[in-house]
This record gives C-alpha cells, structure tokens and sequence, in this order.
DNA sequence: CATTGTGAACGCCTTCACAGCC
DNA sequence: GGCTGTGAAGGCGTTCACAATG
C-alpha cells in the first residue's frame, strides 16, 4: 500500500531504512541504475521479503521484471528519514568520546552537522574541536533556541546524563541519542535512543558463553562454514 | 522453568540483561537487599511481567512475597552474561574513535580489560594510550594468539572493516564489536554486533520527520537497541 | 497479603508463495 | 521469464492473569 497517510511503520523497518539508504548510495555512486530486492537484500544483510515488505510501507517504488531504480528509490528512502534537510546537532559532554563524535565525518554526507559542543569543565570551555568552540553548559539554552532541528547528543559519565537530558528537553531538543550507561526518562514527545558500548560487549561475552543459545535466524552474516 | 540446559534465550531478553545487572550493582553499591520485580523493572526502564518471564529463563531467583535478593541475583546474571571472568579486548583503528573506546573506563568494572591497539598508520605506531602502545596490524595474529577470551573492536574507516574483521577471524577471534558503517560477512561461529552512530541519528531523524509514526509500547522511555 | 513463576492469549514482525505486471 | 507487491500463514516475544508460595 503507497498511502502517504494512516502509515504505522514497524521500528523493525524504519531501523532497516538507513542500512538501505547507505547500500544504495554506494549503488548510486558506482553508477548501478538498478536493483532487485535480491540484490538490495543481500547489500544490507537481510532477506529479499523483507526488503519489499519494508518498503512497501511507503509507496509503489519498483518495477515488475527489472527491479528498483537506484537513484530513485535513494532519494525517496532519504526523504522518508528527513535526510532531504540539514538537521543540527548539539554535543554536550566533550570527553574523548565527545571529541571522537564531532569530528566524525559521518556527519556531512548525511546531512547532520555539528553546530554547538558543550561542556561544565572550565579548562575545556574555550578550546576548539573540528572549528567549533566547546562552550559552557550553561548556554545550551540560548544556542538551541535559535536551532530548528536539532538533536542532542549525551557523551557525558553515566551521573550526569539525566540532568544534562533534562536541561535538553527543557531547550526544546525533541531528539536525543545517549551515550551514558544510563537509563534515562524523558516525555512522550521526546525521542530518545540509547548507544551503550558496555552492553554490546556484554551481549557478545553472553553469546560466546553459551554457543548454544547463539541466536536463531540470520540475514547477514554468513560464510565460510 | 530452571532448566541449566536446552533453554534458548530469545535475543531480547539478551540485551536487557546487562542493563539489569547494571541497575542490580547500583542498588548492590546502595546497600539495597532485595528488589521486586516491579523496582528493577522500574530501574531498567522496562515492565515487570518482562523482568520476571526474563529471570526465568535461568532459574527460579526469587522468593514469592518478598523479591529478589540483589546480591544473589546480581551474581548469578554476572555468571550468565559470563562477566564472572575476564575478557580481553582488542581494539583495531585508533583514530579519535579507537583512541575513546581504549580510554573508556567501562572496561573495568564490567571485568573488560583492553589488551592490544592496532592500526596501520606507520606515524601512530609505538605511540601509547591508555598505558598501551599501538601496534602495526600485522602483529595481530602473533598477540591474540595468546589470548583466551578475546573480543575485536573494530574502529576503522568502512573501507578497511571487512579485511579487518577477516584478519580476526582468521586470528582466532571470535566475536567483534563493528563500529565502521560497513555490512560485515562472517562465519557463524562468530558473533558480530554493529554499532551505528549515523544510523542512530537517522532513526531520531525519521521519528521527528513522522511523530505519528512515533513507535509504540513505551515501557518507561524507551532506550533502543 | 505481597509477589513470584508461568501457561495462555495476544499482537506483531517475518516469511511464504503466488497473482500480476513488465 | 524475471521480479515486484501483498494476502495469508507462521513464529516469536510480550502481556495478561492467576495459582502457588513464603
């Protein structure tokens, strides 16, 4: 079904959007004009059905006996995430995972740009990182207030996640990606998603400690054995 | 059911398990003695029919009208996680990403403990961070050799992910952390977990661009993958 | 009486399989 | 013939609700 409206995506598919999003950039750049779900499947490590399932959400894109057109099928998944416009990010907590995220070059190709780095130690205000000024805490407000889209990033220790977190919502930021091994609150209205190097290791010793719960079906991957 | 064997944990349950023994240690460091499942829900950010069908899959931990006792508790899921013994993590790439990741202090405490740097960049070898040189990739193989239980994490450019995680592989590591915006293919005897920043930024993007999309059963606010 | 452990119902995503179209 | 779009079937995790228990 292409109803522009009345859609409910799966959270399954829409965190498969950008996997597809980046294969067919490097489609589009190598020239390919086309794709079947095969292919596209196979470049984003999952299963040809659920390529057509997942983009049959949002409209008719392909072509019976040929496939998508790359080219195409790139700039309307771009327009579905929002990447047909800049979206602003704001960085608080400029320790060296702080540094690392600012000058992440993933940024431009994505249309996300650093604008404002943040942080509360006084030695740090003042510095430059990736030609922007880490400034104090204090003036998030007055910086986010003159920013449309903006999503907030937290790189600070796990203690002050929640405040920082807060004095975001209270900014006005409806997005915010989380760094801190915390578990943090916000309102409904507020997105919030966690990124948590910790548990990833974790969930990788678990796996390796009990081959034999390895999980069940896997799309990507696969090889040798 | 307390089964030791023949139980196949569903991957979601996986997941939460670290952020219970996160929230277990916290309430262990307050002199907490025991929780219902209703709190560490709470704590976790989840609901409490998910704490308990999740513990019981492991075994029969609590004690009806009372709880679960925190220390008991905290120990037999530190046991299941395997975090009862130590993993050695190598980290290949030390760009400001790979140079974070060494620096981070969640190793410790988690009973990760960084053990080797690589890159190929000639000017960054024999430099030192975290107490650690940095080693040229082709002395790979001959460190982790040594070493039981390894994990890799990969922190390279996209590009250089794939050969990376092949010399791994081929290394005798058997689950790797990928921080690289790349699709890796790996045997199945090897555990492969992907850490995306662009695309958790797009996945904020895409909910902000449709707030009626906006996902469903929030347990407390959500945290993500 | 508060709280656990769990079978059963429910809802949702995945996978199948095929009609329809190029 | 090749491939898409999709209803239907299947699988799996979540939630419910309650018997069992200290």
């Amino acid at each position: 079904m292409a109803d522009r409206f009345a859609r409910r995506i799966p959270e399954p598919t829409v965190f498969r959007l950008p996997v597809y999003q980046r294969a067919l950039l490097a489609l589009s750049t190598d020239g390919v004009p086309t794709v079947s779900s095969a292919e596209l499947a196979e470049a984003a490590g999952v299963n040809a059905a659920k390529v057509r399932k997942d983009l049959s959400h949002f409209g008719t894109y392909g072509t019976p006996g040929t496939g998508y057109d790359v080219n195409f099928l790139l700039g309307q998944i771009r327009r579905e995430i929002g990447l047909d416009r800049e979206w602003q990010v704001v960085i608080v907590g400029m320790g060296s995972l702080g540094h690392a995220l600012a000058r992440s070059q993933r940024f431009s190709t994505q249309n996300f740009r650093a604008v404002a780095l943040f942080d509360i130690d006084p030695a740090k205000i003042g510095e430059e990182t990736a030609g922007l000024p880490i400034r104090h805490l204090s003036e998030l407000p007055a910086i986010v207030a003159g920013i449309s889209r903006s999503i907030g990033v937290i790189a600070t220790p796990a203690c002050a996640a929640q405040d920082v977190c807060n004095r975001l919502v209270a900014s006005g930021v409806r997005a915010m990606l989380n760094f801190a091994p915390a578990i943090l609150t916000v309102p409904h209205s507020v997105q919030l998603r966690q990124v948590d190097f910790s548990v990833e290791l974790q969930v990788l010793a678990f796996y390796i400690a009990h081959p034999e719960a390895t999980a069940g079906p896997e799309d990507a991957s696969r090889s040798g054995l």
